[in-house]
RNA sequence: GGGGCGUUAGCUCAGUUGGUUAGAGCGCUUGCUCGACACGCAAGAGGCCAGAGGUUCGAAUCCUCUACGCCCCA
């Protein structure tokens, strides 16, 4: 009789669990192994990452995915890998570099790549191991990296194949600049967050007043009139802006050509207060004109919308800063060699000092920020290298539309084709070292040619800079697989099966993935896209360093186990909404592990393999219609459990799996069926007995399978315990996904046990509501409307409710000192004698009573109810009418019930 | 400003096509060393289903508006 330790210890048995698996190579496969294809990748996390819970649930989430199609018998490959994660590991080094007192120029760029690789291979990728913790089965021997021989290639030929095919170019565009970052940004690299700002006004004066119609001017102090008079006493143009150094890059003021306000000013100069130039008024609709004081200061080379408008009328374009975004000599002497924020100020003073500031309000406004390191983007014209998006996005926009590939849950399709129907070209170039170099050189006459091949001729020099890391990663489901080579496992696993991640990158990559996937291979990427929503405190509140409310999965994992932390995660990823998680819910799931452990534990200990089992070839059941009640009425839960769970796992819908198998595996395994068996385990029937350990191991092996993809390890554990498997190839994560009889399926032995169920239920609630102990016995005399069941199940009903007896009869006599429970199906009658006291007893039927009649109040309502009673369904007011007679009975029988012990009791 | 999602027990969430007395986990109260489990068992308290209106015999569920919260985009 083996014996488990008294409480799961999942460090006792996970690591070790985990090597054998992995020894035994069922992480691992091949294009040509058995199955039909089902693939997944990994959506690759930064080398620089370390494991946070997001990519716990991420992660989980996939191996839940893989394990069933394993099981399955699918050809079931995860490849996992990371991604180079240009400026964020740019960064890091960086910073070491800074604490060592130097910089990557100092270095050089080779040596600093060097640097980067050695950074690398030394602690980068580490989150891989981590992920091992969790039990991810992912096929290590496959790990790959953006940034390796391959990957490149792939990169390399999709940027000349796109440049060939006049998709990617250069030109001068405004981009987002990142000032910490040196680099230009992609529009979603860009983080917008409303902030409190300023709202400065100030006038520019017009250059010539004179030019100006006298009757223009003499309505400069009427408010309503386009011309405000300034401190300084001039007059002018007002504008207001956010960001006031950009003034100094002004080159026009824009007004709306219905703005009857401005329409003497028109074509009119004003003058610079700060440099020696003058600029025009011009009109054009873009312009707001109940937006502060309807005249728009533009600044083309800082604006996209001020860069519009400076082409429809052909303006000068002046960029103010350099790359770390101080202010360059084109703005003047005055203000040169300041950091824009700097600046902001020292231009509000000047204006106000030559008395042109109106005055300065606060201004809610949305700021853009790195999305890496949070500083304030500045938009910036810019040459850099571009995606031309159209056609591609039209491509995938298709795919999603006729269903090629489809998100879970659907309601994330409209956001994404929203997105896609409106997204700009894509700037590709970053001016940082770390990442794929752009497959451009440049000849000495200035000619461009991009190529497969490094180009190294005299006068020829190469791009400077590297490709956004979006570019190598979109190609990750096809380049993991060796594209553009036509590899077996390119053939066999893509397109892949399903891509896991969370909503928020839908727009950052997956839907560059599924673009340059159609483009390229003709393929979707996908069949289906899973998105999972994000982890949140318990609260719902983002987790944060700053806010303090941040869980490490590592810990999780160590306190309470990989199957409870999965289990936690898993079973609140409701679809379509967030995931709250606290680390007491995972100490809750602990206890459903442990609750697990002991129910294994049980069938181990107490129900040992019996031979010779009639009926039951290989370890079957016996015949299901020779099954008693309690076993057949498990089977046909475990049937319902089954389904459920399977509808819920094909629509990755992790927190109905959860509670499926939680409800079904604690409340009635655990709670009803293993306290039901007792009764033939314990008693002198040996051939029931058997017959009880068949269906207890049986629906404890079904149960293992079931849950195994969601808590690996110590369903693995017990299985291995129960069929004496001996590991390695021979292992439950391997084992067949179960398949639910739809014979199990019975309608009678369920309501038949429920039937048992209410009447053990009333009789604990009897004793509970008197004070009665639990190993107090006592004789029930039970009237069912069903005798011969109660007549069938006598012993069991005295097993699981602690009773001494239990007698069937037709019908209940009333009887001294005796006392009825009510349940659905029928009475039973307790003795008091030396039992209860009575006065507890009278409280408890009074409450009963009070129960009963609200009910047939409720009813009688409804009855009452003319339209109720002429068109609800005739079924519906049947069952109405019974209720009703139902609960006049009861009432009558409590009332002569109380009278009789009141009686009694005077 | 445009669009989307949400509001159910103290907390986090379920609630199928409208149809008994709206459920679960955690927390709380009471009792319990009954031959798997005190990481447990049994019982219990706790809800005007955000608010208002409408459709219907009947609404947590369908429609409209309002309030509050969150997200995406500009």
């Amino acid at each position: 009789m083996p014996q488990l330790p008294k409480a799961y210890d999942p460090a006792a048995v996970e690591s070790a669990l985990y090597e054998d698996w992995r020894a035994a190579g069922l992480f691992h496969a091949e294009p040509d192994d058995d199955g039909e294809p089902f693939s997944i990748v990994i959506p690759p996390p930064n080398v620089t990452g370390s494991l946070h819970v997001g990519h716990a649930l991420d992660n989980t989430i996939q191996d839940v995915i893989i394990r069933r199609a394993r099981m399955q018998g699918r050809n079931a490959v995860w490849i996992p890998g990371t991604d180079h994660a240009g400026i964020a590991t740019q960064n890091v080094v960086e910073k070491q570099l800074a604490a060592e007192g130097t910089d990557r120029h100092a270095l050089g760029r080779e040596a600093f790549l060097e640097r980067v690789w050695e950074w690398k291979e030394r602690s980068g990728g580490q989150i891989l191991n981590q992920l091992e913790k969790l039990g991810a089965s992912a096929d290590w021997d496959r790990e790959v990296f953006t940034f390796d021989g391959p990957r490149s290639e792939a990169v390399r030929e999709v940027f000349v194949a796109l440049y060939e095919q006049g998709l990617i170019y250069r030109g001068e565009r405004l981009i987002n600049w990142c000032v910490r970052c040196h680099t230009a940004l992609s529009d979603i690299e860009v983080e917008h967050e409303d902030e409190t700002g300023e709202l400065a006004r100030f006038v520019y004066p017009l250059a010539d007043p004179d030019a100006v119609p006298a009757e223009v001017l003499a309505t400069v102090d009427d408010d309503a009139a386009g011309l405000t008079r300034a401190r300084s006493g001039e007059v002018g143009i007002e504008v207001a802006t956010t960001r006031a150094e950009t003034m100094l890059g002004d080159t026009a003021i824009a007004v709306h050509p219905d703005d009857e306000r401005y329409a003497a000013v028109i074509g009119l100069e004003v003058r610079h207060p700060f440099q020696d130039r003058t600029f025009a008024v011009v009109a054009d609709d873009y312009v707001d004109p109940d937006f502060g004081s309807g005249a728009v200061k533009i600044t083309p080379a800082h604006d996209p919308n001020d860069l519009a408008i400076a082409e429809r009328h052909d303006l000068d374009v002046i960029d103010i800063m350099d790359d770390t975004g101080v202010l360059t000599e084109v703005v003047g002497e005055r203000f040169a060699g300041q950091d824009r924020l700097v600046a902001r100020g020292s231009v509000k003073a000047a204006l106000a000092e030559a008395g042109l500031l109106l005055r300065v309000d606060d201004h809610e406004h949305s700021i853009g920020h790195c999305s890496r390191c949070h500083t304030v983007i500045e938009p910036r014209l810019s040459l850099q290298w571009f995606v031309a998006m159209r056609q591609l996005a039209d491509k995938a926009a298709a795919a999603v539309r006729d269903g090629r590939t489809v998100f879970v849950p659907a309601s994330r399709t409209g956001p994404f084709l929203e997105w896609l129907d409106n997204l700009h070209d894509w700037c590709i170039s970053r001016q940082i070292w770390w990442g794929h170099r752009i497959p451009a050189w440049y000849g000495p006459e200035g000619e461009i040619r991009v190529s497969r091949t490094d180009i190294d001729e005299e006068g020829w020099t190469q791009d400077e800079d590297v490709l956004d890391t979006w570019f190598s990663s979109q190609l990750w489901p096809f380049s993991v697989f060796g594209w553009p080579e036509q590899t077996p496992e390119l053939q066999t696993w893509f397109p892949t099966s399903v891509l896991v991640t969370g909503y928020d990158i839908n727009t950052f990559w997956v839907s560059r993935m599924l673009m340059i996937s159609l483009w390229f291979t003709g393929e979707v990427p996908f069949h289906v896209v899973h998105n999972h929503g994000l982890v949140r405190d318990e609260h719902g509140k983002k987790m944060s360093k700053s806010f303090g409310n941040v869980i490490d999965p590592l810990d999780l994992v160590e306190r309470f186990g990989a199957d409870a932390t999965r289990f936690a995660l898993l079973r609140s990823a409701a679809p379509g909404s967030d995931v709250p998680l606290a680390e007491e819910w995972v100490e809750g799931t602990k206890r459903f592990a442990n609750k697990l452990w002991n129910v294994g534990g049980f069938v181990l200990s107490r129900m040992e393999e019996s031979a010779g089992l009639p009926g039951t070839e290989g370890g079957g059941l016996p015949p299901f219609t020779e099954l008693p009640l309690e076993d057949r009425w498990m089977l046909s839960r475990l049937h319902a459990a089954h389904t459920a769970a399977d509808v819920a796992y094909d629509a990755y819908d992790w927190a109905t799996v959860c509670r499926t198998l939680f409800h079904f595996l604690w409340d009635e395994m655990a709670d009803w069926y293993i306290e039901a068996v007792k009764l033939r385990l314990y008693g002198d029937d040996a051939a029931a007995a058997a017959t009880a350990r068949r269906v207890g191991r049986f629906v404890l092996d079904h149960v293992l399978r079931l849950l195994h993809p969601v808590m690996p390890f110590v369903t693995e554990t017990l299985w291995r315990e129960l069929t004496g498997a001996a590991g390695g190839q021979d292992s439950l994560m391997v084992a067949d996904w179960p398949t639910a009889a739809a014979e199990w399926h019975d309608a009678d032995a369920e309501a038949d046990f429920a039937v048992l169920q209410d009447l053990v239920t009333e009789v604990n609630r009897f004793r509970s509501q008197n004070g009665i102990p639990p190993s107090k016995r006592f004789p029930l005399v039970v009237a069912a409307q069903d005798q011969a069941l109660l007549e069938r199940q006598g012993p069991l009903v005295a097993s699981l409710a602690g009773l001494s007896d239990v007698h069937p009869a037709g019908s209940l006599e009333e009887r001294k000192g005796c006392t009825t429970i009510q349940f659905g199906a029928g009475q039973a009658q307790v003795d008091l004698t030396g039992l209860i006291d009575v006065e507890a007893e009278l409280a408890r039927l009074d409450k009963e009573l009070t129960r009963t009649q609200g009910d047939l109040q409720r009813v009688d309502g409804k009855l009452a109810n003319e339209g109720f009673t002429s068109r609800a369904p005739a079924e519906v007011v049947a069952k109405e009418r019974e209720k009703r007679a139902q609960a006049e009975t009861t009432i009558a029988e409590l009332e002569e019930r109380i009278a009789a012990l009141t009686a009694l009791a005077g």
